[in-house]
RNA sequence: UCUCCCUUAGCUCAGUUGGUUAGAGCAUCUGACUGUUAAUCAGAGGGUCCUAGGUUCGAGUCCUAGAGGGAGAGCCA
């Protein structure tokens, strides 16, 4: 007989059809009911025992957390709380738990902090909340593949090892198979990389973009898709030192393509999260509404989880220059009562105070800041009219912050030149990068949507490190 | 890296001005019950009070240092 996924049975409901479910048990209830789950859906079946007339050694071993092959009719629901369930005829043992072991994991009938959870990474995916997470972080990720590849985008493999150490957006692992205790020394006294791997010295990615603009310019349209890694001491709830990053780059597009690019694939992956996940984001929901009562009044979400994702893809994002808001700033109330930690001047970069000011309190809405001063923004971020900013855009979403950063490039060759020089960038480093603007240069734009971020806001976990299966952070590397 | 907070049973936490034998709920085990929905009822077992020093007649409680965790900041996605 074949094993049928717990998602397919509920779905057709076939009563009077025989089944066979492969799963683990949640709970044994009353020596009668036992609730399995196999990871296909969030709801688990319940299989319904008659215990008196049923082998008692079988019966031992149905314990939490154990695996077990159940064999039964599906008939109508005597209870409430299913339609459906399997009434058993055989019950197989495929893997034992042992209660006394059980009883120090995860993997209890109770409820759990989401620190202790995140101590046993490789057993959480067994709880409710763990599994609705990566079934969403699943859907997401597809749902990124399927919008790019509906508009005709070509998913490109940048480098996980580059040996470019300009990209200037942060500390960098370096990649060596040199002896770390006795390296091999130069004339100077210094490590020798010529003898290292690639003959000189080379780090993990912090960034596809670079190589992606030189496929965008002969593709017309590329994104990225792949881990990145940063090596700074950040312990926040919203950094990792190893996460998954989305960097689309188009030919031809400008800045406010490049905005409308984004709002659309922002729009589509809460839509199509909606859409695709109704179960987990319902227990997402719910599991929420249940913790932010716990919580005083004042530091509650106005919205639910799914009313925060219908208000995404139903308004339109707020876009503002970044000019724009230091007026907006400069006139608020927490700043005319001195009530922000930073001051808020032109040309000084806003910080986490001031972003979620404008996206918590004043607009209550996805902002888009645009037209950056130059000298607070990359080297590649194409120079406006007026000398003093950058055609830069970040994407702030509530409770999240910068979700996404962007930009148009600079395609002009002499000002690209001029933009290495103010920051000292040799420009031997990044040759190949400035080929491309000698052989047919064209206005470009593209930007960085960091993934887990993005997961964050979907299923309203607050933590990034509880929405990635193995969290990597400074002096963490667990599993 | 900085600031603040936390660390007591498997988990979540209580523990009074420093004072006898450190408690509760859940979980686990045993028994009862049996259409349960985080089942219920009765009972049992379970403790390096994070670690190392110190103050004190006496420290879970006070002090110092360290470790781990959380929230926020910086940096950013």
């Amino acid at each position: 007989m074949k094993r049928e996924k717990i998602a397919d049975i509920l779905r057709a409901s076939e009563i009077g059809k025989t089944v066979l479910v492969k799963g683990w048990v949640r709970a044994f209830r009353s020596n009668r009911f036992i609730q399995v789950n196999d990871g296909s859906t969030i709801k688990n079946i319940q299989a319904v025992v008659d215990f008196e007339n049923f082998d008692e050694a079988i019966l031992k071993r149905v314990t939490t957390a154990s695996a077990v092959a159940i064999t039964g009719e599906l008939v109508e629901s005597m209870g409430a709380g299913q339609a459906v369930e399997i009434k058993v005829t055989a019950i197989e043992i495929l893997g034992d738990a042992n209660p006394d072991e059980v009883q120090k994991t995860v993997m209890q009938p109770k409820k759990h902090s989401l620190e202790f959870l995140r101590e046993q990474a490789h057993l959480r995916f067994r709880t409710n909340t763990f599994g609705a997470v990566f079934r969403i972080r699943h859907a997401v990720s597809f749902a990124i593949h399927k919008y790019f590849n509906d508009k005709g985008f070509n998913y490109l493999h940048t480098p996980i090892i580059t040996g470019s150490d300009a990209e200037g957006a942060g500390e960098m692992f370096r990649v060596s198979t040199l002896d770390a205790q006795n390296p091999p020394l130069n004339d100077e006294g210094k490590v020798d990389f010529s003898q290292d791997f690639f003959s000189k010295p080379v780090n993990l990615t912090v960034s596809g973009q670079l190589e992606a603009e030189l496929a965008a310019l002969a593709l017309g349209q590329v994104y990225t898709f792949g881990p990145t890694f940063r090596a700074e001491n950040s312990n926040t709830s919203r950094h990792l030192a190893e996460f998954w990053m989305i960097e689309p780059e188009v030919a031809f597009n400008d800045l406010k393509d490049n905005m409308d690019l984004t709002e659309d694939f922002l729009k589509y992956i809460c839509q199509y999260i909606l859409d695709n996940c109704a179960d987990d984001l319902q227990f997402l929901n719910d599991r929420e509404e249940k913790e932010q009562q716990s919580k005083p009044k004042l530091e509650r979400n106005e919205l639910t989880l799914i009313e925060r994702l219908k208000f995404v893809t139903e308004n339109d994002f707020i876009r503002l220059t970044y000019t724009e808001a230091i007026d907006v700033l400069r006139n608020s109330k927490p700043f005319k009562k001195k009530k922000f930690k930073y001051d808020v001047a032109w040309g000084v970069d806003l910080h986490s105070e001031h972003e979620r000011y404008l996206v918590e309190k004043k607009y209550k809405c996805p902002v888009i800041l645009t037209d950056y001063p130059a000298e607070i923004k990359a080297f590649y971020m194409r120079q406006n009219d007026d000398g003093k900013t950058v055609a830069a855009m970040d994407v702030l979403f509530p409770g999240i912050g910068e979700i996404v950063g962007g930009s148009q490039r600079e395609e002009r060759l002499d000002i690209l030149k001029k933009k290495f020089a103010d920051f000292d960038i040799p420009e031997e480093d990044l040759d190949w990068y400035i080929d491309t603007r000698k052989f047919g240069t064209v206005p470009h734009a593209g930007f960085g949507l960091g993934f887990e971020r993005m997961v964050m806001f979907v299923t309203g976990m607050t933590n990034i490190r509880d929405v990635i299966p193995f969290p990597r952070t400074p002096g963490n590397a667990s599993f």
